[in-house]
DNA sequence: GGTTAGCACTCACCAAGCAAGAGTGCTAAA
DNA sequence: TTTAGCACTCTTGCTTGGTGAGTGCTAACC
């Protein structure tokens, strides 16, 4: 018995991972038989069938069932056997069309997550595209009432946000003015980290008898970075994981636990360079992601970037998700791009 | 056979309800009769149960099972039997300590919903604050690059909304100043609904030259006000619902899906006036909603007001529930009030 | 040596049958 | 009106036997 991989034996191979995806059964040699074509007996397949079980690629739930591939398998499919496929000229176009309203990195995050959720089954998340170092590129307050401004901050990634700021000593306009001229002229262009709370303890002293006045506009500015200089996870599609069959419902709720802990998810999504990859759950160390497979993309365009990901379970149909989510990944770099630029 | 409800019949229905709750399982008349002290035998039990499922508060699965609360007996239950509680000092305490550090309305809501769905084991949802007529606070822009600004907008109940806008025509700041002087002046303490497209394009004629220029301000400010005119809704804890034994897993997916149908929500919440109510599964028309049970207050401090719900399985902890959701709606009530008189 | 037909074998799956246990409804007496 | 006693019902769990899908092995064949 000689354990190599031959042409048949991944022609084989590939036929029953294919059949397995679609179906979630296992497959047994006579449909092998009938699928390629009647060219060999069904004894035949079943003897490759022996040896692809002792290689590690196939498994048998029992004796009678069929054969189930393994994640050895599905490695070994995703890496090799499988059969890329391009999104067709129509689905390129919806996509492009609806990413393209957006008007800033948060919105088109929001809707790539949300089209990846609905084209593909799984669940999708994406993170908000951080620097290296995340700069302040702009801060202006709004004045609101005597007692009440409110602040947005916009960084080098194009990155919004805004918050109230409530101000029990009633500044008079001009207090403001300085405070936002100080605080611009002192942190644009410097990375967010730059913005720590000693810093704001300098800016307060150079604004001498303002400073009481103005104390906690400072400390808004600084929650605020704070706020954008972690990026933010958006997840969607969640319910898809639960209402696939092939998920046990307790196994789908401890899975959807750990996607809630964004913390973990973030260090998952971060953890590479570029590219896409795909994780097999067995091949994390995280018992809830077995099972599961999660496909990776890192968009990058200049010095920024973010993650994108697709979580679904290890019977997924890779080669469309792939498929969407690189061309979606692409999408975003380009208008990511445009978005910085202008 | 009297079908009339007795003093004691109302005791061994509320202990059968408070034991269902606690346990899920069908309560059988010995267990009844340990409960309530030996006073009568289980045969009197018996009697009394077989009339109280003829009067239609009872059920049994079948012949040779406990009896189960039927949702009839849970409203009575609601509004007559249970016993009131009220929240520990402790509890109170660090839930307005969470409450308080809230500086706008959108995180006051999102800590409401959050420390509810930790504290009860229900999905919590609540809504943004509406005005009756939600008015313009104030507007104001930000320039970030020749191509580039953000906006952000203030409503009179709080809620601050913020977006960016591209520009082509890369207007001067004077052109800039203008148009968000004008925005504020037609708009301010004007209500959203005023924001129309025919009063932009009003406004557009005022610009003069700068219409041109000006435009997709105009437009985004549009964008902006639709944003702020929709009642956000949070919702936190779904995966309560998941973890929760009562629901066949089936049953809890197709919760999920309705209670991800916002508008659906929205109008759930919305249909009501004041105090607190509770609406069981069978008494809504919704077939998803079978085997839930939503309480619901409304918060309105001044002319503003907005929802906070909980949504569990018909056998919840009703009196502790309630008794936390009555008193994060008086505190968010009192906050926002404090919020906007500022 | 690789391929194939034939056949015994192994399990999961299903339905039927049976015993145990919990809880009831009913009756007759207190 | 309450209670003890008892027959009755129906779920639950377990065992049994039949069926079918799919395999592994052997012996013959190319």
């Amino acid at each position: 018995m000689a354990l190599v991989m031959t042409p048949r034996k991944e022609q084989i191979l590939t036929a029953l991972i294919e059949e397995y995806i679609r179906t979630g059964e296992p497959v047994g040699s006579k449909w092998l038989m009938d699928k390629m074509g009647n060219t060999v007996s069904s004894a035949t397949i079943r003897n490759e069938m022996a040896e692809l079980t002792v290689m590690g690629y196939l498994d048998q739930p029992h004796t009678s069932a069929g054969r189930v591939p393994t994640p050895q398998a599905f490695r070994l499919y995703i890496d090799k056997l499988m059969k890329k496929r391009r999104l067709s000229e129509a689905a390129r176009r919806e996509i492009d069309d609806r990413l393209e309203r957006a008007t800033d990195p948060d919105m088109l995050m929001e809707e790539a997550s949300q089209i990846l959720a609905e084209d593909t089954g799984c669940a999708a998340v994406t993170t908000t595209p951080q620097e290296q170092q995340m700069m302040v590129r702009r801060v202006e307050v709004m004045i609101v009432s005597p007692h009440v401004v409110a602040m947005m901050l916009m960084t080098g990634s194009g990155v919004l946000r805004s918050r109230v700021c409530r101000l029990p000593l009633a500044p008079t306009t001009e207090q403001l003015t300085t405070a936002v001229g100080l605080l611009n002229r002192c942190f644009v262009g410097r990375p967010l980290q730059a913005v720590t709370l000693p810093a704001i303890q300098n800016l307060l002293l150079q604004l001498g008898e303002d400073a009481l006045v103005c104390a906690p506009l400072l400390t808004a500015f600084h929650e605020l970075a704070q706020t954008c200089a972690e990026a933010e996870v958006r997840m969607k599609g969640q319910l898809n994981l639960l209402r696939n069959p092939d998920y046990h419902p307790e196994i789908a709720r401890s899975l959807l636990g750990f996607l809630t802990e964004q913390n973990q998810l973030v260090r998952m999504l971060a953890g590479h360079d570029g590219g896409l990859r795909v994780v097999l759950g067995n091949e994390s160390l995280q018992p809830e992601l077995m099972g599961s497979s999660i496909i990776v993309t890192r968009y990058a365009p200049h010095n920024i970037s973010g993650s994108i990901g697709l979580i679904g379970p290890l019977r997924m149909d890779y080669a469309t998700a792939i498929a969407e989510l690189e061309y979606i990944t692409q999408s975003v770099e380009r208008i990511l791009a445009q978005l910085i630029e202008e």
